[in-house]
DNA sequence: AAGTGGTCTAGACCACTTT
DNA sequence: AAGTGGTCTAGACCACTTT
């Protein structure tokens, strides 16, 4: 009688098997581009039914490591690339710059006067309310952020058109009217919602960059707050900590 | 004859069945502590199998939903919390403040004499070579980092005592005979691959922070190098925008 | 002992892609 | 038409928790 190493094992045998699976592409024994054997090849070889497999192979997939694709096979992936296109601003003036040929698409989502969000550690708000903007940004098709910009409403209406067709930060660092006093910006690591998950092209609970940003007069009061939601591939944040 | 709205649409069950779930919880039906029906009733409720409830039950864990446990119950999870313990420095200077009270515990991994990673954007390598310390940082009993650490070489032998017990940063800052002209960290937001997830208790696929930091002396030659990976949840950034 | 979720089977049928 | 992955069933058995 021979001994059965997958079945002497305690461990369920979907998790053995894309242990086993996950190996082979590490080793290269599958290379990136190639296809694994098919679910029925692999169910045959390893003594399982088809939907054990299938098991294994969704965890290789959640990994990123495979592609499978209905009516086609199941391709290993290439390594993540790390070329990451966007750069969230650190410094103000950077931005300014950032944005001079490089312009992203904004698609509207939501348009009103609405309050502060209530739990801003930073500034007092303005006494005129605020107007909300949210919109996405694209680039090259591929949104990549979601942000609710709010502005104190004097402002808003002062330059209404130019707020409405471009980005809000270079604007307000442009007009020579506007005094910014303070700038702080928080970012926090989260991961997407349904409705985020949506409107980025990304899966449940895949990660984002959570941002906030908060812009005061010298005064200290707020005259612009923006929530930012990114797709966590497209983060890339330099700083100097000697500044 | 009735119609059968689940049955009738074209989307797979686990996903229209996963959905109605999600609105339940939603909506306060199944409130945060409560149970959900167990997966038999659920099956007999929308006349599915099984394992067609779990499927849906399984997408609904991986939100952070709900956490089945065996031979217990589904128990429905209060949203996440958004108390975040970690800064991340953004200021060499503010790093030491923030480490005066709250040291972090050391979990060696690995220690020796390596080169340096070939893929840096920044400063030069020092010609005597370095001294990598691979350790975890944890606060509390919980792992939030792993960092590699490179230090030129005669910089770690001249304080290999301090440089093993604390904090490199705060070392290399405190010592007088050390001098540091440029100091840069990048971020990325990265996925916990299969080892980081056992080190750091996450599960493949969560966010991670990857950071790099280099120090550089006034020739330009990087007398330090980093590489930190921490948990998503654990970072907070804090930046001043008009620095 | 009874009840819970977790894994697995063998087979059916479906959706999609390629030949 | 043939081949691929995706979903689903009905039922079995298992691991774990509570009674």
């Amino acid at each position: 009688m021979k001994g059965d190493p997958l079945r002497d094992s305690r461990a369920p045998l979907y998790l053995q098997i894309s242990g086993i699976l996950r190996e082979k592409i590490a080793r290269g024994i599958w290379k990136p581009g190639e296809f694994l054997p098919t679910v029925a090849a692999l169910a045959e070889e390893y003594q399982v039914a088809r939907i054990t497999v299938r098991q294994a192979v969704k965890l290789l997939q959640e990994e990123g490591l495979v592609a499978p694709r209905r009516g086609h096979g199941t391709t290993v992936l290439t390594p993540p690339e790390k070329a990451r296109p966007l750069n969230v601003v650190t410094r103000l003036a950077d931005l300014v710059d950032s944005y001079r040929d490089d312009k992203p698409e904004l698609v509207p989502l939501e348009d009103g006067e609405r309050s502060l969000p209530g739990d801003l550690h930073f500034g007092t708000p303005f006494d005129e309310g605020y107007h909300m903007i949210r919109r996405m940004h694209a680039r090259d098709g591929q949104i990549y952020c979601i942000i609710s910009i709010y502005l104190a409403l004097p402002i808003f209406l002062k330059h209404e058109t130019r707020l409405r067709a471009e980005l809000a930060l270079p604007v307000l660092f442009d007009e020579p009217d506007i005094d910014i006093a303070k700038a702080r910006q928080t970012l926090q690591i989260g991961r997407a919602g349904i409705e985020i998950a949506n409107l980025l092209d990304l899966k449940i609970g895949d990660p984002v960059a959570d941002v906030r940003r908060i812009l005061c007069d010298g005064s200290g009061s707020i005259i612009y707050m923006a929530d930012v939601i990114y797709r966590g591939d497209y983060v890339h944040l330099d700083m100097d900590l000697l500044a």
